[in-house]
DNA sequence: CAATTCACGC
DNA sequence: GACGTACGTGAATTGT
């Protein structure tokens, strides 16, 4: 059997593992994302690689030999952070759990123990394989040793073999050190010759080969103020060579009969595992995942199984859990309820309740509180069964939602645990998971339910002390409280689909479906998967040779855009394009559509209110928010959203520019305001600024472009995602953005203070002082920072729309109703409300809803609404 | 069942 | 200078 050495660069792999990871802590406070990577890293390498031999090194401190030869080695490099310091000894105990010897020697680096290892099982006819994120170790990459380099992250690497290496740097292995004597190393500070980089030194390199000849035949090298620099440097290059050269016979005192690997002892790693935290690791080496924290006791708990609702029961100001096993509450069967109140706990089976006259007018008796989990869920679900719930003026949910809408789990025991009342189980211990879900027996459904009904009942003043202190009380009990009764009176209404119609639709795309698809099989010459991309790239790119744009993960990326680039070179693409835009519209919303229509013919969506990070809604099963409208082929799907009633219309009205509008308000940006006040097509008054035209002389592609840039501003996206969207260079785009600010300079002054408030705040705020923290401002990754930013600059401006489109749903349904119409609202998308209403009531409509969603908040700028009405939802256009 | 890729809206 | 970049929902494929 071939012995196999693994030599793993420690600091390196911490490094890399470190700034790729969110910085995670463990149950003790202490940071363990370096850690954690490394040890997946090293878990990978054990799996691959089985090595017989193993070694990690470390470097020993801050001076080394080479400091004798250049004092400024490695100088001007930031400082450790301390948050990975305090990793590193931690880091050496999980390895001694892993039986993997680790070694450090005084004076030297990690590169020079590898080396040196690297070359004494060279000559023991091992292979050699070494992990790093460090490109000086390809010095070493021969023939018996393999050098693998993390490329982004620490979960992508390369491994350099001699070809390899030729392909990708262009230079042998020999020629490492030479290159980095004359391209130096800014990361240690190797000089190097100046002015020569990369490009140079392989050009160099490939004529000359060696370092020594480029000086012995310097008058040949082409280029005057090279050979200047070149011959003025001369001492640099060859001190250079001599830093950058790993030492490969360091005086170490591990051999490598020392270094051999048998495996490690799982139930020592487990503990290891266990003490820092990393329960999802635990699986991966064979150890059970922990079994529910040794299910914690729970203090006990009289519940009471109700046989019969009296009045008694309840005492005004009472907790009430509906419970349902599935998300949709459409459709849901409800197993029972759980009430809790300052008398005690209670389970009220599902058939008592609902044969229960008395239960039935204490929900729909305005006098009695009640305080709920999901209020929208639970007025749906009752108002199946005939009962309105009314003076739910308590939602454990949306209190959640509002206080921080990031936290991913906002279900009652998950909430619980975080404000201290714990006496609760996860629905997943209670009924299982996946397809062995099912209700217990009815005493501990009956404990659950009255556990969760308690926390509601006893975390409400918490919550609302919480609300309270940020002054978002008010939010929740006058803006997302009354929403969400008006969100369920629209899902438990439906929207009208005329199927028949649906039904033409399919058959018709499916005729051209298979046109198409007959048509890219003969440009292709063979039949494959259209819908597969990992079936289609390959065709693409090897049999008809169409250039490689743009890779992915896994393989070449077929994406829109790099379609779309190929289009003049093949026929096919033109097909392909077609047949994924048809083929969307099919599967997406034609087929999608069908399968949740309900016996009535009409569609019941789910708002989901406490889920985005901005305060908008988003829609699910289906998603009505996302109907397609800009292709004409798409926007006849519109044309199957009907009325409900003959002689009624579909009545959308929608907010122009509210972002920008908001923009403006919350800005206070003087051009902006006035461009508002005097009602100009804001694009191009932007593009006149920006590029300093006349109206006159404006063109459609600077409106077009000033265009992209407002919506860059309102979704916040970066100088490449704008760069992306008008497909120029980031440094045009970033030269686009600069000129915006400078036209729109309270704009700027805005960017930049947000993004200090938010800093100096922990959180940004809306208009209605809905809140989102920001914790990645202060990231030392560019990137998660530069994100934070952005968030910060954009959800307030998103955010303040989101609050007002509420608002306004608020105020029109209250308007509707005292104006006595018939007029119903059906949808909310982002910036439009769609409604319908007997023909009767359009006029009157044309004056109401633009009136009251104008007017629901005063800005600084003028709100604007746009209508149009038709027989369907196509035709309000 | 989860991850990946793609595509639709705002 | 690299990093890899609006938010959502959903379908299909693919590998576990």
């Amino acid at each position: 059997m071939t012995k196999k050495l693994v030599l793993i660069d420690g600091n390196s792999i911490a490094y890399r593992a470190f700034f790729a990871l969110p910085l995670l802590n463990n149950d003790k406070g202490i940071h363990t994302n370096a850690i954690y990577g490394f040890t997946t890293m090293l878990l990978r390498i054990l799996e691959n690689e089985k090595p017989t031999h193993m070694l990690v090194a470390f470097d020993a401190g801050k001076t080394t030999f080479r400091h004798e030869t250049f004092k400024e080695y490695k100088g001007g490099r930031q400082k450790t952070p301390p948050e990975l310091s305090e990793q590193f000894p931690l880091l050496r105990e999980l390895l001694d759990a892993f039986s993997v010897k680790h070694y450090q020697l005084s004076q030297y680096e990690a590169d020079d123990i590898i080396g040196t290892l690297a070359k004494q099982a060279e000559q023991d006819e091992f292979e050699v394989k070494v992990i790093s994120g460090d490109k000086d170790l390809l010095q070493l990459v021969s023939d018996k040793t393999t050098i693998q380099l993390t490329r982004k992250g620490i979960s992508e690497t390369d491994s350099y073999t001699p070809d390899f290496l030729l392909e990708n740097m262009e230079v042998t292995a020999d020629q490492i050190v030479d290159m980095k004597a004359l391209m130096g190393d800014s990361s240690d500070n190797i000089p190097g010759v100046p002015g020569v980089g990369q490009k140079t030194a392989v050009k160099l390199l490939k004529q000359f080969q060696t370092l020594d000849h480029i000086y012995e035949q310097l008058d040949e090298v082409s280029g005057k103020s090279i050979k200047q620099k070149l011959a003025d440097n001369k001492d640099s290059a060859y001190m250079s060579r001599e830093l950058a050269t790993i030492d490969t016979k360091a005086p170490i005192e591990v051999s490598l009969a020392d270094i051999n690997y048998d495996g490690y002892q799982t139930p020592a790693l487990s503990t290891v595992f266990k003490d820092l935290g990393f329960q999802s690791l635990l699986t991966r080496i064979g150890e059970e995942g922990e079994t529910e924290e040794v299910s914690q006791e729970l203090a006990p708990l009289d519940v009471t199984i109700v046989d019969e609702v009296k009045s008694e029961l309840f005492t005004g100001e009472d907790a009430l859990v509906v419970e349902m096993l599935t998300d949709n509450y459409h459709t849901a069967q409800v197993e029972g309820f759980g009430l809790a109140n300052a008398n005690g706990a209670y389970f009220i089976p599902s058939d008592v309740a609902y044969n229960s006259d008395v239960f039935k007018e204490w929900a729909q008796d305005s006098s009695k509180s009640k305080w709920v989990f999901d209020v929208k869920r639970t007025v749906v679900a009752l108002l199946h069964h005939g009962i309105t719930l009314e003076n739910a003026n308590f939602d454990l949910l949306l209190a959640s939602y509002l206080i921080n809408a990031s936290e991913n789990h906002h279900d009652i025991p998950a909430i619980g645990h975080r404000l201290g009342m714990k006496d609760v189980l996860y629905d997943e211990e209670v009924y299982g998971k996946g397809a062995k879900m099912k209700v217990p027996e009815v005493e501990a459904l009956a404990e659950h339910l009255a556990r969760k009904a308690m926390v509601i009942y006893n975390l409400k003043p918490e919550a609302e002390a919480k609300l309270s202190e940020n002054e978002q009380l008010e939010l929740l009990q006058n803006l997302e409280l009354p929403l969400a009764a008006i969100l369920g009176e629209m899902e438990y209404l439906g929207v009208q689909v005329d199927v028949e119609r649906i039904q033409e639709m399919k058959e018709q795309l499916g005729g051209r479906l298979t046109e198409i698809e007959q048509k890219v099989y003969e440009l292709a010459g063979e039949e494959f998967n259209l819908n597969s991309p990992k079936q289609l790239g390959p065709i693409l790119f090897e049999k008809l040779g169409l250039p490689v744009i743009k890779k992915t993960k896994t393989g070449y990326s077929t994406s829109a855009d790099v379609l779309e680039q190929l289009a003049d070179q093949h026929e096919i693409i033109e097909q392909l394009l077609l047949y994924r835009q048809l083929g969307k519209l099919q599967s997406t919303y034609i087929e999608g559509l069908l399968k949740v229509v309900d016996k009535d013919n009409k569609i019941h969506t789910r708002f989901n209110q406490a889920l985005t990070q901005t305060g908008r809604l988003s829609s699910t099963e289906p998603n009505l928010q996302n109907i397609p409208i800009r292709l004409e082929e798409g926007r006849k799907i519109r044309q199957a959203f009907v009325p409900s009633k003959d002689n009624y219309v579909i009545f959308a009205a929608d907010y122009s520019q509210i972002e920008l509008r908001v923009l403006a308000h919350i800005a206070q940006d003087e051009k902006l305001i006035e461009a508002f006040n005097e009602d100009m097509d804001i694009h191009s008054r932007t593009a006149m600024d920006v590029f300093h035209v006349e109206e006159k002389d404006l063109t459609s592609n600077m409106r077009r472009q000033a265009k992209a840039v407002n919506f860059g501003i309102v979704y916040g996206i970066s100088d490449y995602g704008l760069s992306q969207s008008l497909g120029i260079t980031r440094k045009e785009a970033q030269q686009f953005i600069d000129r915006y600010f400078k036209s729109f300079p309270g704009v700027k002054t805005y960017m930049e203070d947000i993004v200090q408030d938010a800093k100096q705040k922990g959180f940004v705020t809306t208009i209605m002082n809905r809140r989102r923290y920001l914790p990645d401002l202060t990231s030392r990754n560019f990137n998660v920072r530069s994100f934070a930013e952005r968030t910060a600059m954009n959800t307030p401006i998103q955010g303040s729309a989101a609050d007002i489109i509420k608002k306004a749903m608020i105020d029109l349904a209250e308007r509707l109703e005292t104006e006595q119409m018939e007029a119903k609202l059906l949808l909310s998308v982002h910036d439009e409300l769609i409604l319908e209403a007997p023909e009767s009531e359009i006029e009157k409509l044309k004056e109401v809803v633009p009136d009251v969603m104008e007017h629901t908040v005063k800005l600084d700028v003028p709100l604007k609404v746009d209508y149009s009405y038709g027989k369907t939802w196509y035709d309000a256009k």
